[in-house]
DNA sequence: CAGCATATTGCAATCGATTGCAATATAGCC
DNA sequence: GGCTATATTGCAATCGATTGCAATATGCTG
């Protein structure tokens, strides 16, 4: 017996319905145990029939709770892009469905018309209960805020075990190490590096790459070093521009993201350049793209599933009034044609 | 003078330290006319100073009004990806963005965990003033029941002009038909068609194509229709198995999206297929990436900012009162590479 | 000064759900 | 039946902002 209702109901139809009061409902509905079981089935009951949903809004007033987490998008000042685009998508679904299964409600926001002050506007007018920001930018200040006011937020960007606030983030510098690593093993000799050290998860890539030409014996030379923003078309020019010019022979580049390398991938096979042959390329994110651009592009995967799950899991356990802590999240190489030399 | 508050403040704080009554301190800071402007200006400089902000939930509660937007992504249920998916994040961003600016907050959720109900999880339960959702999958049940409700909504898809409800989207055959045009004017003699015609903005690309195949005096024919998911995987594999199998010579391919359109070109290089001058092929979506893969891909641009600034316009109009109609948008060509043959 | 019109302000109620604490009901034991 | 312990329920207050309407203040005119 389902009834279509003429208006929205209120918990107070409800307990009419019921015969009992308003708080005798309201705590039959929460399955609060000191309601009989009879009643409490009762009451249930004719919510159900009624399809009644709590006023939210009310609810919230009076638990101080509004069960709703705020996700903000950093994005780069400079390029109006974030850093997290090549798996934006797939974070922000497992953020979504897992606030939903846990009884969440999730806000969406982009760092370029948020208001200044996130705790006033998300915490002080009880807008959120807590807060994801995806990115760090090149030290927002207003992360630092938050960290201040001592709200439950947590981030995702490069966690170096040094932030005073808890970030989850993938293993950059491991996973930059693989992938050079394995450029070695090609037979690479020389390595560019294309990606923007300004912002940390780079700058820990970077130090990935340094750490594997280290291993290898060989002394990292500054200038392969390009400051390249996130766009396909910063790696192409940059690629044509810098690669030829005044470096050097290359026979390898490691690029911070994936567009990044397909940029520069097409201004390589412009020039006629062989890729893997002459020029073997590694990315990283292992956008859905990478797997079929010509050649296949060989690329560091982060685990964004475990990813959003983990910030999410972090968050409710701060917000429940237990910890938060900043974690590595594993990263995998993933060997294609665009690093892969015939022995 | 900014004083940092040791708890949350309430209106009820303002009204004492500017001393006035409550009812008086919330009419100046909303600038009531009413108000005499002297007091108006103490009560907001006194608020400023305090970075105070309206508690959010008391304030819906008492208006009737969250302020909030609802979005929903709809996920095809087989793939678990959005048709959406290739300019999603464009979108969003756009709505996010123009929904600040309207003083609006947005909720975001996906398809894959909502609640089965949407006018009741959203509207009953007063969590927010309007709905937009991003797609139309195959006529989904729960779009359906908005439009009986009477709650205002409208939805990013197909507007086919007889949709009873405000339907905002590219216009898909006109898209098609341009690109079809386009291959026809290469020379391309027969041409197939990958995509997916059970949905709705699929079904309508298909129209425009057929609609150039009979402007040009070509007869369409059925077989060359391939449906085809919305992955590079889809495209790759239906490209490799129906393509050369038993459909005959082929000259032509549009996608329906650049990502089938990628797995396509994929499929077409591996087995040394001249990509534009033996099979041209073009897409749908302008992807990011669409510009730099090799060949670069030729595509229809659809105009996301103009749609997702249209969404919420369209949306809020209907709030306030005003009408909400379904709406085309025009879509642009973009030649590249893999369709331009040399004269 | 009185009267009238208008400006300004504050009281009190409201929104709808939740919860502390007191009142009432129920069950068990002597 | 009376007493005690426990279960169950309901009253009333609360959350914090907003707003209708009445009260009060102010300005102008005769």
């Amino acid at each position: 017996m389902t009834i279509k209702p003429a208006k929205t109901m209120t918990l107070s139809d409800i307990a009419r319905l019921a015969g009992v009061s308003e708080s005798t409902a309201s705590r039959a509905l929460r399955d609060n145990p000191v309601i009989n079981a009879q009643t409490r089935q009762k009451v249930q009951q004719i919510a159900a029939d009624h399809q009644f949903k709590v006023n939210a809004t009310a609810r919230s007033l009076r638990t101080q709770k509004s069960h709703t987490i705020a996700v903000i998008i950093l994005f780069d000042a400079k390029t109006q892009q974030a850093i997290t685009d090549p798996f934006l998508l797939d974070i922000l679904g497992v953020i979504a469905d897992e606030l939903t299964r846990q009884g969440y409600d999730m806000l969406l926001s982009t760092s370029k018309t948020t208001d200044k002050d996130w705790r006033s506007y998300y915490f002080d007018s009880k807008r959120a209960d807590g807060l994801i920001v995806i990115g760090q930018g090149e030290h927002d200040e207003r992360v630092e805020q938050l960290s201040d006011a001592g709200v439950p937020f947590v981030v995702w960007g490069a966690a170096t075990g040094t932030e005073r606030f808890p970030v989850i983030g993938s293993d950059n510098r491991q996973g930059a190490q693989l992938a050079v690593t394995h450029l070695l093993a090609q037979g690479c000799k020389r390595i560019a590096f294309l990606g923007d050290i300004r912002h940390t998860e780079i700058e820990m890539r970077y130090l990935g790459y340094q750490d594997a030409l280290q291993a290898a014996g060989i002394k990292p030379e500054a200038k392969l070093q390009l400051n390249t923003d996130f766009t396909a078309q910063a790696g192409y020019l940059q690629t044509q521009q810098a690669l030829f010019g005044e470096l050097g022979s290359l026979d390898g580049i490691f690029a911070a993201s994936d567009a990044i390398a397909m940029g520069a991938m097409k201004a390589l096979l412009e020039r006629g350049i062989k890729v893997p042959q002459q020029l073997a390329l590694v990315g990283f994110d292992d956008i859905a793209m990478s797997a079929y651009c010509t050649p296949s592009l060989t690329t560091v995967k982060q685990d964004t599933h475990a990813g959003g799950k983990l910030l999410v899991a972090q968050l409710l356990s701060r917000i429940n009034g237990g910890k938060a802590a900043s974690q590595l999240l594993p990263v995998k190489l993933i060997e294609r044609q665009s690093s892969l030399r015939k022995e």
